[in-house]
DNA sequence: GTTTTGTGCTAAATGCATTTAGCACTCTCT
DNA sequence: AGAGAGTGCTAAATGCATTTAGCACAAAAC
């Protein structure tokens, strides 16, 4: 089957099949209000230009309007979590729905490449920006000056931006709250983050975190058991900081978790003394991420929203909403098995 | 501090800052061979561009040559697995390197949309396109035939196209390869998909893995214990076959399983009966998803190289490399802690 | 001294959709 | 009947980079 190389339709194209003018044809598809023209007229065309299957030049489009109804993200690094992959989802989905398409680039974990990939972006002349931070740790972000209306998601920058976080600012309570209402006494938190506090321009999720479970877990009755600082938040340091928990003879009815890689090694110190979250004591964590629900019995978790982030940076974007504000996105408790009396 | 809207620099701006036409600026911006200009001229047009920082209109360029130095990714899901995340990241990658921009879509799991982002991405004029399945076991495609150069990825569809997939023709001899070399003389295998093998078109990795594991199996003097078909690829799957198996006396020295979701059922069943992959019995796995580091001991796995198939597939495209090949690539084996005898 | 060859450069056309200015015609009103 | 308003439509300009055809001049060749 020969595949017969078909040029284009233009509009010129569809001009000429049905005996208008491009300047009509122009108008009637793009319902050009205050215009007159002939139902009749109306009618032909668009018949025409279905037929002839015609499709605006997206290049010809952009280069009159200025515009591309496309938009750019770039991201930290799109491997390694799923945070970037749901942000992606909540961009492309919003985006889609407006009739814009996402241009994608990533700075590879290296901030010096952002600068080099805002060039192409405004190269390629998107109308927007959106900047997405999956590692909260971010360092100096060095953002260049752009011209480009831009959104910042799970980020901050020294000069004031348009930016979408999550409310990290309530997350902490919410986690207290849900414990209290499990029937808990007393609980642990498992654990806080070497360093965190010490920096927390440098680590504004993770301090916003702990200091407002800090401050609801002083206003409840509940008891604290211990003070567990992890070196880093992967499964092994909650293995051994519960495992050390446990040795000491502590003994709470609730663990917090400081996510879910930290709560999948406390079920792992859990399970080899016979512990089982959801039963012997309530096991409550913070992201969601997909082991989550891997876990035995799955994990409860408070989920971060990157989802909603994304599609809200399109949003605003889209609707010039740049007032230099940061936009915060509940975090929702997800809850699965690993809390008593649910 | 007030943002003066600069217009943008043209190639018109550069003539007439540098007293020569667009003609002969174009040409020596473009390094046009064949060409004879003046070294002075050139020299002065060059000072000039980098000067007002002059920049190529993209719209302008695509509208011209039909080109747009854009590719289009579509893809099954990126939510969910690591999968669509590094396939991403190695088609930027490759994509960046060969100065092409990257445009995404996402058929949010439902078929019927692919035809839809298909269209958008050819009103868009994207050079090439890339089709991204996550999920190998891949209905029917309804890929719309395109004039677009196209390259599947982890897919095959009814009509022969160019295709990347991993190399899981070796992937099953490879696993049983180093459990030979562990030393073992007894295996399980954890487990295969139940009806999988009933709809070979319709599974087609799973179908080679298994197929290239089996013939392997049984020219090797490995003793196969057991036989173990799984309803789904979840942890709970891999953790019920594996209590089945030890409750029925099993005690093979090493365990193949299915994928990594599986193994870490596997851990779980495992460590009940106190039994610790990399000391007591060997376990291997396939994918080399993220939790096969969160796992205790880190697991050995077969990775699925994602990131490879993205590269490669922008590759073909920018190379015209449009035969209908199904390019195989290598699945590298990487060595963690639960294997005896590393 | 005239033709040929070569050099350095430019005007204008091209790709395609959108928009502005305005033409030609018919009604309506006085 | 002539002015004015309204209707239906079109020619041409615009945005920007690239490419083709070719101009004007100088040097070399016969």
């Amino acid at each position: 089957m020969e595949t017969h190389k078909v040029k284009r339709v233009t509009l010129a194209d569809v001009a000429e099949a049905s005996g208008m003018s491009k300047a009509a044809v122009s108008m009637i598809l793009n319902k050009k209000p205050g215009t007159r023209l002939s139902a009749e007229a109306t009618e032909r065309v668009r018949a025409v230009a279905t037929e002839l299957g015609y499709r605006p030049n997206a290049a010809a489009q952009s280069l009159r309007s200025g515009k591309t109804r496309t938009l750019g993200f770039i991201s930290d690094q799109v491997t390694v979590t799923r945070f970037a992959s749901e942000m992606i989802t909540g961009i492309l989905r919003e985006a889609e729905s407006r009739d814009h398409t996402v241009l994608i680039a990533e700075t590879f974990g290296k901030p010096e490449q952002m600068a080099e990939a805002i060039t192409q972006m405004t190269h390629r002349d998107v109308d927007g920006l959106i900047l997405g931070f999956m590692d909260s740790r971010q360092r100096d972000l060095k953002i260049p000056r752009t011209e480009l209306p831009t959104v910042l998601v799970n980020g901050i920058d020294e000069s004031p931006c348009t930016s979408v976080l999550p409310n990290e600012r309530e997350s902490g309570a919410k986690a207290v709250q849900r414990v209290i209402e499990s029937g808990a006494q007393s609980v642990a938190v498992i654990g806080e983050l070497k360093n965190a506090e010490k920096n927390p321009r440098i680590y504004p999720s993770i301090t916003r975190r702990f200091g407002s479970m800090r401050q609801a877990l002083v206003e409840s009755e509940l008891e604290v058991l211990g003070h567990w600082v992890l070196e880093d938040w992967n499964p092994t340091d909650g293995y051994e900081a519960t495992t050390r928990m446990l040795a000491e003879g502590y003994k709470p009815d609730a663990i917090i978790c400081a996510n879910d890689r930290v709560a999948m090694g406390v079920f792992q110190a859990l399970a080899e003394k016979g512990l089982a979250p959801g039963t012997d004591l309530s096991v409550l964590s913070f992201d969601d991420e997909i082991i989550a629900t891997y876990l035995r019995p799955q994990l409860s978790s408070i989920r971060l929203p990157y989802e909603e982030m994304g599609a809200m940076a399109v949003g605003l974007l889209l609707d010039g909403k740049l007032e230099p504000v940061e936009h915060e996105i509940d975090m929702p408790l997800i809850e699965r098995d690993s809390m008593k009396s649910n």
